[in-house]
DNA sequence: CTGTTAGCGCTTTCAA
DNA sequence: TTGAAAGCGCTAACAG
């Protein structure tokens, strides 16, 4: 008996069935110059004539030690990812980068796992079993397990957002702290006094509601933090009172909760003039509220977002336009060389690529002088 | 020598450290029953020390037959799944089913290819390169070749949407026919004699403009044949010459070239009182058409949409709801069942499931009766 | 509870 | 142009 080699489909059982090596049929597959065109094609042939899928994409990957695939690594579970247009603008960049260069893209899914005790070996786990070939983080707080368990696999990492400390680490953002300032003085240059902010969330536990200034200033996701950093800064400087500007924040920042949120925010401080958001979804949670409650914006209430989706550009929200493709293109791009480098042996540069992008502030039409003004 | 095996971090290279058996270590990782809670301790702890990221994936996928992510196979380009909502929606879905039991997705890019002569070659290879489980096509036209390039790979399949008359594979959908009836029968009862439709691509080649419809009828893209059949039948019911109903197609769907299409058809024909369109996207394209040209919807002109996505819904468009989220995770969980009988060895259903899901017509607001009724 | 043996299917020198 | 040999890193029997 010949070593059954032949299982149902592979190389060998191609090889065998037509008389020749392994190696040229992996040829005719991998380096067509290397055989003469009519051998090729009388292999390809039978391999289709046998139902040969061509060479398996997990041994070949084993052997060249490339897999054809940047892996993202997304915060929360995968299913937030796709309902927040930010983040789904973020991939479509990224989708960009990567299928120009034939590369698919693996969302790697790092929800809290089964096992809330483990969490730490759920991360790994999550991590570590899916084949890629590097990854883009995006926008992760800066204890999470899943980014050390990243970390801990010895492949090209790019991070996107946050954690911004990491300064080992190649990084593409934007400034988050003096991004959102024009939208804070274009509240305080009309006239507003009173203003609310609306925030998603700053740590990794859920902990919704108001937030403490202290609270603030220790949040594990950095993003969050200095936009609400930056825009206090601006309202101190006017001369408001920073302690007297209320903050609530919201886990997650779909619908129903952002409407909830402007619920908590404008029931409990009803003088409030203005809100400033920092994402446009929390924005249209305010727009929501208000309107269920007929107030009318901006005549009774000024609202800021942060993001500049499409569908708050088309509403005319004032808000800041971050450039959210170009975030995901420029990460998948950079990623993209690393790997290249990585496989090919070449060294990585001696100090991290940072790539910083520039945000506007669209004017819209949701900010106006207070009421009685 | 001791035939260098410990590379640099390797199952090998840790069991010698430790002067255990590659199984032992093995075990460690994937059950840590068989060993005793302190020796799988020592293990982890000496691999974390020697900075091993635990089992390779790929060797492990190479040994055991799974990977652990699932293929979604997309129509044209990655990144414009990524900007109509309905299918972001879709991806929301299959995330869904997919993170719940730990397997990740893998976005195939099946774009064009790059050389334009080869083009099955180029989809076998984008298709045979990734590794994953099984795959999840998504509305694809009948004779792409990554749906070929899918089927030779002996893997587990669903089709979602389209094709759908390949009975042999599983597939779920709607019954886009009759979904857009409701649309076509709100408009004809209200009195709407001139109507015109706009379409998104019938046939994977780039065909944009006007369209007759015996070349409707060979659409190689059953859902907007079936959806534009579906309402030329109603409006051939409500003795409508159906000839006279001019149908606009473009193959992009993005804001630009839904203007566009929606200025072609009201352009040519400045009587038409209503526009049916067989996606959201489109009837935005049209609402915003209509506001440039100072025409109020539905006072001059009504517009229906098709798919039901959340923005469509907030702003009042009158429209289909097709649940897309969940047609997702049902095609994300058929698939998880069959790649796990695939694993097993356990032999697939005689027959392939079909699952359709059910539709509805939301009211909404952009229908009136023509003007001047 | 631990170790030995035998591949998973492929690519890659190197030699013919 | 083609072929033989040598693994890539791992896990699944099976036997101790």
């Amino acid at each position: 008996m010949v070593k059954r080699r032949q299982h149902r489909g592979t190389l060998a059982s191609v090889a065998a069935e037509l008389g020749v090596s392994r190696t040229t049929v992996s040829n005719a597959y991998n380096r067509p110059e290397q055989l003469s065109a009519a051998l090729r094609e009388k292999i390809l042939v039978a391999a289709d004539r046998m139902g040969y899928p061509g060479p398996n994409p997990t041994a070949r990957s084993l052997r060249t030690r490339r897999v054809g695939s940047l892996g993202v690594l997304l915060t929360e579970h995968l299913s937030y990812a796709f309902e927040d247009l930010a983040s789904v603008d973020f991939l479509a960049g990224m989708a960009e980068a990567s299928s120009g260069s034939g590369t698919a893209l693996t969302l790697i899914p790092a929800g809290p796992g089964a096992s809330p005790g483990d969490e730490e070996r759920d991360a790994l786990r999550q991590v570590n079993q899916t084949p890629v070939d590097g990854f883009v983080v995006y926008s992760v707080a800066e204890g999470d397990p899943h980014l050390a368990a990243v970390r801990g696999r010895r492949l090209p990492v790019v991070i996107c957002d946050q954690p911004a400390d990491i300064t080992e680490l190649p990084f593409v953002g934007i400034d988050d702290y003096a991004a959102i300032q024009p939208a804070a003085r274009a509240l305080v240059a009309v006239g507003h006094r009173r203003i609310g902010i609306l925030s998603i969330r700053m740590h990794r536990v859920r902990a919704d509601g108001h937030v403490s200034h202290d609270n603030i200033r220790d949040a594990s996701l950095h993003v969050q933090r200095s936009r609400v950093l930056g825009a206090l800064a601006v309202f101190g400087e006017a001369g408001l009172d920073p302690d007297g500007i209320p903050v609530v924040t919201r886990h997650i920042n779909d619908r129903v909760n952002s409407i909830e949120a402007a619920r908590e925010l404008l029931s409990r401080h009803p003088d409030l003039t203005a809100v400033l958001c920092t994402t446009d979804s929390m924005a249209f949670g305010v727009l929501d509220y208000a309107r269920g409650r007929g107030l009318s914006v901006p005549a009774d209430l000024s609202v800021t977002g942060f993001d500049g989706v499409h569908v708050a550009l088309a509403q005319g929200l004032s808000t800041v336009v971050q450039p959210n493709k170009a975030k995901g293109a420029a990460a998948g791009r950079l990623l993209l060389e690393l790997v290249d480098d990585h496989i090919n042996d070449r060294p990585a540069a001696a100090t991290a690529p940072r790539t910083i992008l520039p945000t506007h502030f669209h004017e819209g039409e949701t900010v106006a002088p207070p009421p009685g003004t």
